[in-house]
DNA sequence: TACAACTTTGCAGTGACTCTAATTTTGTGG
DNA sequence: CCACAAAATTAGAGTCACTGCAAAGTTGTA
């Protein structure tokens, strides 16, 4: 299927409108930049940013939301006998390695932290995010398990390991955008990660006794 | 301590926006309603009612955020010995008796989701106002475990435990919202309840294999 | 080359929210 | 009871995200 010249041109416009976005508010933060000044940059009128773009938000939060399905896809894949909580801890772990992007660790991490906690409208719409992700994983799960649609379980689990995972991403963040190098957070992080899915999978007991 | 005459008219001018502002939103929705409207039915300027309320979500969520410091104070007020998920537990399991308003199991709650259900900014303010409920509670456990800085943990273990009760809040308003009695989401609600705090308590172990 | 489909744009809103400068109302001291 | 200060309310003008529509420009196709 070749790509003709009106699929170009639209990934093109699509693409230069986010990089000058993103290059906009790595400058001078979110809520500084407006939507007519991207505009103006990308010498697009404000119509057609709102052509590619819902909301403002999602100028900055694209990639989070391409990678909706990523928690769906690591229950999909578990090997055969592997719990649902392992899974989530053996890719968390590797992640720390690998320093993957999906889980925002990537190099760009602490400025993009910067951004994020300066704008209340950026973090609710991360949460946003975060909750469709968790209730895509509380279906496979429920499929998995064939549990019946009154039985919270599958979402109930899917919330406690996502909410592991926002947590420790969180803590991560804030690291680095103290001024914490990568190769100092990442020790504690990963005993974070241990002690977390830990806790996760042995239940939190008689925590606080 | 008098409450003079000041005080007074402040607090029924605030009261009388807030129920006005309820009044229109339980009749048309909440995105349907404009602060205008609701100014000129309350007979205050528009600016009057923006000294009073930050945001138009804050005419509706008035009363979340007065009780945000609910769950610290479970934590607090738990008997020797009892450990933290047995004491929300207990709480909740409670709240289902009483129909406690501040779990949002009052008469109103099937409006009050519909409501919600339809306005996303809503949700989100929503969200926020769960977050600094988590963040409160897990300052508490980390005074009461003498948990240091770094650790997670209590933050974690209240993460889960809110996460938990938000859930079963959601589920009882879906089925709430779709016309069930209260007498016949309660036997549901109890269940679930237990199931899920026993699976808060003994942890996912191996959930999914 | 003509025509249909699609993309971009301009224009005119709407509504939440902010800022500033009056204007009114309330508490207080003489 | 009367000024005067402090506080509350208001009007007015503005910003910005976002919407809807119709006109203009661009691309694919017969």
């Amino acid at each position: 299927m070749e790509e003709g010249l009106r699929e170009r041109k639209k990934r093109e416009t699509r693409e230069r409108i986010s990089d000058v976005a993103t290059g906009l508010f790595m400058a001078r933060g979110f809520e500084e930049v407006t939507i007519a000044e991207i505009a103006k940059a990308a010498d697009v009128s404000v119509n057609t940013v709102f052509n590619y773009f819902g909301t403002k938000e999602d100028l900055f939060l694209d990639r989070q939301e391409e990678v909706e399905d990523v928690p769906a896809r690591v229950a999909l894949s578990r090997g055969e006998g592997e719990s649902v909580v392992a899974a989530f801890r053996r890719d968390f772990l590797a992640a720390i390695e690998t320093r993957d992007w999906r889980y925002g660790m990537n190099d760009g991490a602490a400025e993009f932290g910067r951004i994020m906690a300066r704008s209340p409208s950026l973090q609710s719409r991360l949460r946003e995010i975060e909750l469709r992700r968790a209730d895509r994983l509380a279906r496979v799960l429920a499929a998995q398990t064939g549990a019946d649609e009154d039985d919270l379980r599958p979402r109930l689990v899917a919330g406690q390991i996502l909410e592991t995972a926002v947590l420790l991403t969180r803590g991560m963040w804030l690291r680095l955008m103290s001024g914490q190098s990568w190769e100092e957070v990442r020790p504690w992080l990963r005993e974070q990660a241990k002690a977390a899915f830990d806790l996760l999978e042995g239940g939190l007991g008689d925590f606080g006794t």
